[in-house]
DNA sequence: AATATAATTGAACAACTATTCAACTATGAG
DNA sequence: CTCATAGTTGAATAGTTGTTCAATTATATT
């Protein structure tokens, strides 16, 4: 990329350069908050939060089709955010992570500012 | 969409439906989650927590052009969570929000689990 | 005034994503 | 066994997004 002659500068990178963390980490984490980004995904969670539900009342819920609720839940599911169990003929899902309440809140908390 | 002949479900449906955000407040939440939803992005708001910089430094530290820098901060400029000073030639750029330091630790901790 | 550097901007392109649709699996009821 | 319901899946599509490139603005230096 383009060079950077500013010599005062260039000691705050090397300084703060050290500080960053991982680059896995940082992919981790902004892949966390892909999975966040999305309001069908915020809903699927907010309901969760407060009550375990099969598909097809998330749908009724959320009033989306079952097939793209299914098709959320599998990327909340493998965020390791919910997971599945199947009872009889339905699949009950609820919140896999306690932290994601807390996240919520605070980022409630910015919006609401 | 699909009607739900399930009696027992569609009780929940009513229970959880007024415990619902608003969709505003649901796509308020959702926005700001999708800032923070990009690699760039998070390294940017990790760096910017250290020190303030300028579009140059943040280059150099990220390794990647000031274009990208530019298009990214301006989204983060946007969504409220920095905010840019110029100074002389250069222009600062600086945390705007307190949420967002609370809110990384706790992904992390998610993240790292 | 002329030049070099810092940063922004808009267009273009490629990569990704969410929903829909149709087909499919599996379970429970009659 | 047969049929209806619940849920999943993959393909297709439309929409979005991040980076690059080139052009532009603005400031400092000589």
């Amino acid at each position: 990329m383009e060079k950077n002659l500013n010599n005062e500068n260039t000691d705050i990178v090397s300084k703060v350069k050290p500080k960053m963390p991982e680059m896995s980490t940082l992919y981790e984490l902004s892949d966390f908050f892909k999975v966040m980004g999305d309001s069908t995904r915020i809903q699927l969670l907010w309901a969760l939060e407060e009550s375990e539900m099969c598909v097809g009342d998330l749908a009724q819920l959320l009033n989306i089709s079952k097939s793209a609720v299914s098709h959320q839940l599998k990327i909340l599911r493998t965020a390791k955010l919910a997971r599945a169990q199947k009872k009889g003929k339905n699949v009950y899902y609820a919140l896999n992570d306690h932290h994601v309440k807390l996240i919520l809140e605070k980022a409630l908390e910015h919006v609401c500012e």
